[in-house]
DNA sequence: GTATTTGCAAAAGCTTTGCTGCAAC
DNA sequence: GTTGCAGCAAAGCTTTTGCAAATAC
């Protein structure tokens, strides 16, 4: 989930092209979420993002999260609320993956499938929808947890 | 969605089996769930399950859809966080469905789909996971919404 | 120069929790 | 009779908002 250069200069582009302004907040923010090898709560982007300008505040993270998701630059997950209320984000991808969270050890699964592609393109038909959002979570065990302790909830 | 003898039975005998108290509250709630004929947030049940028995109280509702949750016996969604932060929460259903949220109009449909089923099975194989919830949450423009208002956001 | 965005602090919204007394088994 | 659950009230956590000052263009 490393950035590349292409995404960097989409994301950019993508405020300006609204007409939207490139301060030096949303620069740090952008830069901290492609650079997270994880994904980031709201406090724990917030911490991050501190480390390159202490002065930024938590609504303007709030702020930034919530122009980058209506413009669709950053997926938000529950992660099944494994630790809370709370919400994660990460910079979107070409391909819309599936996360798996181990409800007992708490580890978290990525996985491109191509059945998803298919199964939008299907829902799509069926609906009339114009898909712009997909979320698909799963929560479950995981293959160590699974043998470990069979039978339990 | 309208409940069934057989799932009635089923949700007091799978409290019963595993030693858990079955109170008028939770019958009370049980049923309202059941019976709803949409997704519920927590304050639509409280108020619902209300009109049933006055005295139920919030937390009562906040506990109840844990034990619910924990259970499997509701699924738990979020449709877009469309309307703030809350959660919603249906009975849950033999099969799997997909729900499409409109960002525009706010309406909700719902859709079983077999591909999702496929889904489910090559997630499985893929990661060894024992899936025990997916939820898959797809946002966009309905069909009106979409020939209504094109090329926007 | 003007319009947008930020930081700050306060509030709002949803959910959880400690405790005492009541209800289920 | 025990044990777990409900009601009440208070707190907790995440997220949002109003406003004056700062910043991008």
């Amino acid at each position: 989930m490393k950035p590349t250069h292409s995404q960097r200069r989409s994301l950019m582009g993508e405020l300006a092209m609204r007409g939207l302004r490139m301060t030096v907040q949303r620069r740090t923010l952008i830069e901290t979420i492609q650079e997270a090898d994880g994904h980031l709560d709201a406090a724990a982007l917030l911490m991050l993002a501190r480390q390159r300008d202490p002065r930024i505040d938590r609504a303007t993270v709030y702020r930034t999260l919530n122009l980058l998701k209506r413009l669709r630059l950053v997926d938000e997950l529950d992660l099944m609320h494994l630790h809370g209320e709370k919400h994660y984000y990460e910079a979107k991808t070409t391909k819309d993956h599936v996360h798996l969270t181990c409800t007992r050890c708490g580890k978290v699964e990525e996985l491109m499938i191509r059945t998803l592609e298919r199964l939008k393109r299907e829902l799509a038909q069926e609906t009339g929808f114009d898909i712009r959002v997909t979320r698909l979570e799963v929560g479950g065990l995981c293959r160590k947890c699974r043998n470990r302790f069979k039978g339990s909830v």
